[in-house]
DNA sequence: ATGCCAAGTTGATCAAGGTCAACAACCAAG
DNA sequence: CTTGGTTGTTGACCTTGATCAACTTGGCAT
């Protein structure tokens, strides 16, 4: 069930903050920054931060664990459109109607920190560096959905997992983690939807994969066996469809 | 050739304000605004506003024409991420690395306003209102961009071709225009990489439609003849793949 | 243990859409 | 008026990945 906490988040303690935060914020704007995240939420596994049709309130920086969002169209079709790891922000869809267009699920026990957005707002104007810094967390996110849709646009299905897993590697990387040896924390089937592929597709991609040598699966485990190469066939790989 | 004219823009003027800006600005405001946006420049059809890697300065605001945002990968593979008409906003994926990450390209002549990006934050510190408003657009894209990204994961051919056009045809009527009647602005080939096809399918699934009496194509002149049923074929298809 | 369910793998088959090619229509330039 | 280049249409064929189905494995509840 999902439990609310108010522990001190204290952003200005917290090892996340030079992913999740602008780098270069005096002592005083930081206390600021401490005084406008209030909350940290407790999100259990298969739970929702918040769902389609909810209304906009807050944005949510991943403390702790991993998080997936969707969409769904009005027939039940419904595909993932992110995931999210410690450090990066979501729920920035929302603004634009004071309503979410997608679900946040929590793929495992996860922490938010809870940003409640017209604070922050408020605290944007007083600290242009503020500003500045959501200005671009949420350009990023354009940048990231364009990326996407040259992805699922012009890449076929050993390219699409590919990136994928070389994308991960990246973030684990960035995050202090192993870059070349990680578990995946979704099944087949949301990989799948994420990347435009059926289930089926992405496990079959995976043992072709492993039987080149480029990779090792077993279950949620990945081991990349050649980084280099992976990163060659993404660039050389046919001109494709 | 592109040409730059320093013509009073005069946002408080335009007929595009209710699509361009937040609705409900003070006179005061407004003329603060005014006084931003200083510049209005022609871009001729094949040009480009900005290109991939340019420095990141200002965002447009389409005056008049059309565009199309391409990005484009390492190897030689290109595709459209958006189209843009009056009243829309281009630009905003260069505020993350302060460098863009596609081109922004004309279809047909066209003008469109300046925006400096550094004053636009300068003065949203002090307007409110603006800097709401500038958050809105950027998520309206976000939200936007996932629409594309459930479009071309989710979607069949004929399907993503409906949606387009729908979507066009919707923007139309917003600016006034006949909502079943307009011409496209741009080739089969750029439609397709828009939305993951290639041109043939495009055409095929033009021909088609028309077969059906869904649809009247001549060259670029497009009307719809029953868009009702168009809608629905989007909700009600298939499960999909 | 036992049974059940969700998740994953693998094979056989099929269809959507890509590829290749021929051709038509329509400019714009000479 | 002719020529060449771009854009669009249509057909024949082929490839990729979807679909359907059988089977395995592991976790969890009884």
């Amino acid at each position: 069930m999902t439990e609310i906490i108010k522990l001190q988040p204290a952003c200005s303690q917290c090892n996340l903050q030079e992913l999740c935060l602008p780098i270069g914020l005096s002592e005083a704007e930081l206390s600021l920054v401490d005084s406008l995240v209030d909350e940290r939420r407790k999100i259990a596994r298969g739970e929702a931060i918040f769902r389609s049709g909810d209304r906009f309130t807050a944005i949510y920086a991943v403390k702790l664990g991993f998080f997936k969002t969707e969409v769904l169209s009005e027939d039940g079709r419904h595909q993932v459109t992110s995931f999210y790891m410690p450090g990066e922000v979501l729920g920035m869809d929302g603004i634009s109607a004071e309503t979410h267009h997608c679900d946040a699920i929590a793929l495992e026990d996860s922490e938010v920190c809870l940003i409640p957005f017209h604070e922050l707002e408020t605290i944007s104007v007083k600290v242009p560096t503020m500003q500045r810094h959501l200005h671009r967390v949420m350009s990023r996110e354009i940048v990231r959905d364009q990326g996407m849709m040259m992805m699922l646009g012009a890449m076929r299905a050993e390219e699409r997992v590919i990136a994928f897993l070389l994308n991960l590697s990246q973030r684990y990387a960035a995050r202090g983690y192993a870059a070349a040896d990680f578990n995946l924390r979704m099944t087949r089937e949301e990989i799948g939807s994420y990347l435009g592929l059926k289930l089926e597709t992405v496990s079959r991609t995976f043992s072709h994969l492993q039987e080149e040598g480029l990779l090792q699966v077993e279950k949620k485990h990945i081991r990349l066996m050649d980084a280099a190469i992976l990163k060659k066939m993404l660039s050389q790989e046919g001109i494709g469809r």
